[in-house]
DNA sequence: TATTGTTATACTCTATAACTATA
DNA sequence: TATAGTTATAGAGTATAACAATA
């Protein structure tokens, strides 16, 4: 047999590089990077966060996580708050423009989704989008086995 | 209507996400990082070759390739050999190691590919895949209409 | 002159370990 | 004692620019 296994992972391998470029491309132009956009993006899902409510979401230690929030307050996205009732914690906080590029974010993703699927059919849309989550979950299930 | 399009990329980015994790965790074990495994891999399909080549087929700079060589050669993967007819160029060389590893991390991908899409009737899998090269080329044509 | 690769330099992401301030 | 975050330090990937050797 032709190893249609082995084909199916290449073109996922390919469109797995092919959108992390693009992804990467389009937040330069914003300034920003992937893994400060996801930290931007955490902000704008949870409001204000703690470093360590930030490090165990994007799952990073909290020195990754200083660092981030360092370049990010130095161009302007977030500010460090002092937490309301603990003072050892800060609050990191979307800025205007952290808010808008946040914002703007969420829309592009919308484009970008509408680009890609807009215009499958219905039901097509519906089936693929079932397939990716039964691979998301083979591959989690694989991980796991593999963990132990 | 709910946003199927967004719930389909969010979808596909989940995949992305799961998937390069688990790469980069495979790679750790042999000692190797992503961006090393590919130049390795490049070798194993291209043969011997100049960083030049290597550079171009990574799609990064020079500069980058030397950092990569170099870790590689400490590591024990590959080696610089003279060129046989330019002198200015090193010809990169996979090790019996570097070449053991190469196959190994074929034969894993093979076994991923199994894993993942081994139980699907044959008219699914072939399906999928032809909606994710459709997707590739759609994500590709955004990029290039965008780029101008 | 053009090209190959290295050195110099710099930025980002990542982490562990030691430390400070607070719970 | 335990937790939140920073400093110190280090390694990896990335890049541009200046430079050496060779085409």
């Amino acid at each position: 047999m032709p190893d249609r296994c082995a084909e199916a992972l290449s073109q996922v391998l390919e469109l797995v590089v092919v959108l992390g470029d693009d992804m990467a491309r389009g937040l330069a132009r914003t300034g920003l990077t992937v893994p400060r956009a996801t930290l931007l993006w955490e902000l704008r899902v949870r409001g204000p966060s703690t470093q360590r409510a930030l490090a165990d979401a994007l799952d990073v230690s909290a020195r990754t996580v200083t660092g981030l929030v360092d370049g990010l307050t130095a161009t302007g996205f977030v500010t460090r708050e002092p937490h309301s009732t603990d003072r050892r914690a800060v609050s990191v906080t979307l800025t205007a423009k952290g808010h808008a590029t946040a914002e703007a974010l969420a829309e592009g993703r919308s484009a970008l989704g509408a680009q890609l699927f807009g215009d499958l059919p219905e039901a097509r849309l519906t089936a693929f989008t079932a397939e990716v989550a039964a691979l998301v979950e083979r591959l989690r299930a694989a991980i796991r086995e593999d963990g132990e």
